[in-house]
DNA sequence: AGTTAGCACTCCCACCCTTAGAGTGCTAAA
DNA sequence: TTTAGCACTCTAAGGGTGGGAGTGCTAACT
């Protein structure tokens, strides 16, 4: 065998077992699980090689090899054997995300379960991105004297809804002519673009009937607003515990603004992204592998599921992928009409 | 001093030291801490006869004393300083609770997270519970063609809402007559009393009506069910990293239902649970403390804190005391009218 | 050039032992 | 009932030791 390609193999072979014992790689233990034909001392040199160019390194002087970044990345690239899951699996994984999933929001909850579970790792799903949705429909519904809640719904499956209240008596009436008159200008009309100015120039547009709605305006605002920002739905927590940054990842996860950027930044096929790759500091020894579902076949939210770098990546991204392509058709069955 | 006083000033006294320095605590440190007048031999001989009662134990032979569960229960019943929030603690409180708090939703999510930041543990809010609880009223919106929304508004505030499917075209004018129809039955019902058999009552009084509305029926039913459920909110898990059981404790926390069932047990004033008088074995090495917010004056949601046995009772339940006041306030502001 | 056996070397880890210090319980006297 | 005195116990920290794993290097071999 070429030398280059023994290299490699050594590399896998490494990855591979240090992946499921969690131990350092030795010279003779090598030889055994990746059976190799030569002696000990060709691995050594090579593994040296391997060494000095980055990919592995020794926790110690006398002790086997463990990957680094770098000998994940190329493993990941390079030796990934991904099994796509079965047809059992598949059917299961459509089950469990079914369970009680009648709004985007639950079925994507389920999602975020479901990972846990398969894989025991903190896992993640974020709810559609606001980019490319449109407002759909407005409506509103009358709560007390002087409160109603608006109600958006948004052409990705997102209702969102938001409270308000006036000086005035909220008779139906009146609620019915908002109806009207709001849902003229606002269906159709991009979520981004609903921001302060286009409510002022909406409210102007209305006449003397703008003095009655301030409120009603602000509060379709607050709902265009919080049907953009992505909702991440976690679970698993506790298996984090054991990790020698936990204390500041659970920090971190805590925060949902800066959790849902960082999982908005992820790339859009499914990936795994390793260490320092990551954003984020706190992700600085873990791996995050991910995935997009996709709405009207462009990819959108993200599912995603955070372990340690040593992490079995082959079968993260086969229970993502197909997590994911479950996500979309349930997603899609669920907005179309 | 009579002796017996005198041992109980020292369990107060090793109580507090152990508080703040998580240190067991000899005989001689006591004497100054305490300020007391007697030789460290007799406050030997006193804690010789407190361990003997099980207030206070060594962790070993020739270590000081720290608290037991009991020495803590003592500590909290008999020598405890509570001192109220200050003015502008109140005002500082009232003002963080307020903040975009414009449904009990928000607002418990408010109080969970100013809790963790003033406590440094792990807050929780739960929703009102529903025993009391009646349908105010019940709309309906379309969202889509086969589709719609059904909202439960609930007197204590709470607003649910759950969608549903129907075979057969949901036009407004259908919606309308659901509205009316619905209205009439469920207005003032209690939240517990819309189970199966009512429903199916409810439906056979509909006639030829009913054949329209099994799954309108079906969606009331779970949004009475939803806002029956006790919500949690939960802040700050980053703070139990450290723990011993923290892995348990986590999981725990996670599962919103034992959570729930084990806030809802708590006490209906405010007070502290200590170690094993909690209903959870996880809980056995932490300590709760808990106070009610009111609703119409009597005792409804509870905002908590879970935090190591070795805690400032009296910073928490001062605090606690207070937030449960000041949300009290702003909810019942919040629901009247 | 690439491979191999042999070997000295390094370093970790588990173990034991020692020591200092803190705090105790007991005894006998005040 | 309180106190001084003292022997005793136990922990935590430090240091020394030996075994074992695994290495890198060298020199010989293909």
């Amino acid at each position: 065998m070429e030398p280059a390609a023994r290299k490699k193999q050594i590399l896998s072979a490494i990855v591979e077992s240090y992946i499921q014992t969690g131990e350092p790689v030795g010279s003779k233990a090598l030889i055994q699980e990746a059976g190799l034909k030569v002696s000990s001392a060709t691995v050594r040199n090579d593994m040296a090689d391997l060494t000095e160019r980055g990919y592995i390194v020794q926790p110690h002087t006398s002790a086997g090899r463990i990957p680094t970044q770098r000998g994940y990345r190329y493993y990941v690239d390079n030796a990934l054997d991904v099994k796509p899951v079965t047809a059992q699996g598949r059917e299961y994984i459509t089950d469990a995300l079914s369970q009680n999933a009648d709004s985007p929001e639950s079925l994507l909850q389920n999602a975020s379960n479901l990972l846990t579970r398969l894989t025991d790792y903190v896992a993640f799903a974020t709810t559609p991105g606001g980019e490319e949705s449109r407002i759909r429909k407005i409506s509103f519904v009358p709560t007390g004297a002087h409160a109603a809640m608006a109600v958006v719904i948004v052409s990705n499956g997102i209702i969102k809804t938001k409270l308000f209240r006036c000086e005035f008596l909220l008779t139906p009436e009146i609620l019915q002519v908002f109806d009207k008159a709001l849902n003229d200008v606002f269906a159709g009309v991009r979520l981004e673009a609903v921001n302060r100015p286009f409510i002022q120039t909406a409210a102007a547009g209305f006449g003397e009937l703008s003095l009655l709605m301030p409120s009603a305006l602000i509060a379709i605002k607050e709902a265009c607003d919080l049907a953009r920002v992505v909702s991440v739905y976690h679970s698993g927590l506790g298996r984090l515990i054991g990790d020698a940054q936990a204390d500041r990842i659970l920090e971190f996860l805590q925060n949902q603004h800066d959790l849902a950027a960082m999982l908005e930044r992820l790339p859009l096929n499914t990936a795994a992204t390793i260490g320092k790759e990551n954003s984020r500091v706190e992700l600085a020894y873990s791996s995050v592998v991910s995935a997009r579902y996709k709405i009207d076949g462009s990819p959108s939210g993200v599912l995603a599921v955070i372990g340690p770098m040593r992490m079995d990546y082959a079968r993260m991204i086969s229970v993502l992928n197909c997590t994911a392509e479950c996500v979309s058709e349930l997603l899609n069955e669920m907005i179309d009409y």
